[in-house]
DNA sequence: CTGCATCCAAGGTGATACTG
DNA sequence: CAGTATCACCTTGGATGCAG
């Protein structure tokens, strides 16, 4: 039976204040809202320059009108996206990255990267484990 | 393929190989599952060594009893976590990362450094936000 | 073109109780 | 202790129509 003496472990991934649950709420509301699968495409086109919102919507497979308006309000919240709207006719709205959300790139980026090259190993994992419970 | 000269557009944060949309789209599920706010808490915990169900349930706040094994059914599926069970009685269960999983560990890592170090200028961003839209 | 409101279906979530 | 099942709730997401 392992006992865990909590000054022996070391530092894990997410830097979790056990004692302190309100910091680990408010880690897991960023990560949620960060984290989104709408939300990492978006600032993964966005990561290269600014685009209007057909461009993003064009760009993001399976994304619905409605859901990348609320990502793109909801990292406008955030602070994480610019949004720029020209009084012309039509309309033209442009979206950018502000300096917040282009720190975002990084890891974001590892992530998405460790998405594609593990993909295999997952999708297979996932088969294995499928034929395994329902042969 | 994408019609953008690659010379003058750098590479994107999610490489998007916009022709491929399947692509795409399972890119977004593992995101999906991997970057969930529970799974990312429980990567975490086990980063630092295998742990008990109600271990886990123990150090990350706010989690039930169901989600917690939903999530560890996932990443199980996934193959991320490993489950070793011992025929003992009362039971015990032990969850572990699997390589895989320890690959995870880096790149969630980052991310959740991002929440932590960011967590301010979001809280701010979004008060500002806030205050803004409805005085 | 962009954005918001509404409706409606579908799936996720928590509480609870029960089994091995 | 670990896991499953059921249920009632309520958030989420897509489709659509309309407004700026």
């Amino acid at each position: 039976m392992t006992r865990h003496d909590p000054a022996s472990v070391p530092v894990p991934v997410v830097p979790s204040r056990v004692g302190d649950s309100a910091q680990c709420v408010a880690l897991g509301q960023i990560i949620d809202r960060v984290a989104d699968k709408w939300a990492v495409m978006t600032i993964g086109n966005l990561s290269t320059g600014s685009l209007r919102f057909n461009e993003l919507m064009r760009r993001i497979p399976g994304v619905s009108h409605r859901m990348l308006t609320l990502t793109l309000r909801g990292l406008q919240r955030d602070g994480i996206v610019d949004r720029t709207a020209f009084a012309t006719v039509p309309p033209r709205v442009d979206y950018a990255l502000t300096e917040l959300g282009k720190s975002l790139i990084e890891p974001l980026g590892a992530l998405a990267r460790w998405a594609e090259s593990k993909q295999d190993q997952v999708l297979a994992a996932r088969a294995n484990y499928d034929t395994r419970m329902n042969p």
